[in-house]
DNA sequence: TGCCAAAGTCTCAAAGAATGATACATTAGT
DNA sequence: ACTAATGTATCATTCTTTGAGACTTTGGCA
């Protein structure tokens, strides 16, 4: 269900962070189900559970989870705790865009095959439900 | 022209090398157009000559730029030299689109706000020109 | 022609982040 | 009460990033 790229230059526990963020958008994971322990999934992606309890930490941080010792791992909420005022979310989101949209044109891709692509995954992530 | 954070979590070089994609993508750097020298840049972001070396080096391996000592560097191309068959880009724009959406919904954006940001992205790269 | 300033490149050290190994603390169940 | 399973904390190690400085090449100009 997760997978994750040893030879990636961005860090593991922000691979997890996204693929768990990703799997809680689009409603695979809902509020009340239960995570993996950081030891199995640890073992499940053969990667330490420290690097497994960080991302947990950080989603936690983010009010997504609810962790607790000899209690697990717990999917709390599928919207973030705000961490400002709602004008740095539109901007954040507006530069990874601005990012991934220069990074399609230099790689090539047609401007009809990039919408063809985004209509694909907002479709994805707000169908569910 | 180029702004970069010193407190944000991705490196410098990464900062550099999108900002420098983006300014491409917008034709805003044409063919021909000569960079700053990696001293001035460090000394205008304050950082070191070797961080913008490397974001220069990174790029003139992605084909888009051409450096020579003594020479300077130049902009050569706007279409990146491809690295796979074209279906990794697409996977690559597919996996960045998908992580940017999930982190919207999570902050609370509603469709159609997502939608907007997008549409007026992508015509500021696609219009010029 | 020779020199020099300016350009990119290389080498090495320092600082920081990520990952791992291991021990600790808490909970729930038996 | 005990135990197995959970998340947490601490410390060491490895890797990446960043910086400081020397080296090399180029082009212009006296």
């Amino acid at each position: 269900m997760i997978t994750i790229s040893l030879d990636s230059p961005v860090p593991l526990h922000d691979q997890l962070v996204s693929e768990l963020r990703g799997l809680i958008a689009l409603g695979k994971l809902r509020v009340g189900d239960e995570l993996p322990s950081v030891r199995q999934l640890a073992a499940d992606l053969g990667i330490n559970l420290n690097t497994v309890a960080r991302a947990y930490r950080e989603l936690t941080d983010a009010g997504l989870l609810a962790s607790g010792r000899g209690r697990g791992t717990v999917v709390i909420s599928t919207v973030e705790k705000t961490r400002g005022p709602q004008s740095e979310s539109r901007q954040r989101l507006e530069n990874s865009l601005a990012s991934a949209l220069a990074d399609a044109k230099i790689a090539g891709l047609s401007l009809e095959s990039i919408q063809a692509i985004f209509i694909k995954q907002a479709e994805l992530i707000w169908k569910n439900r």
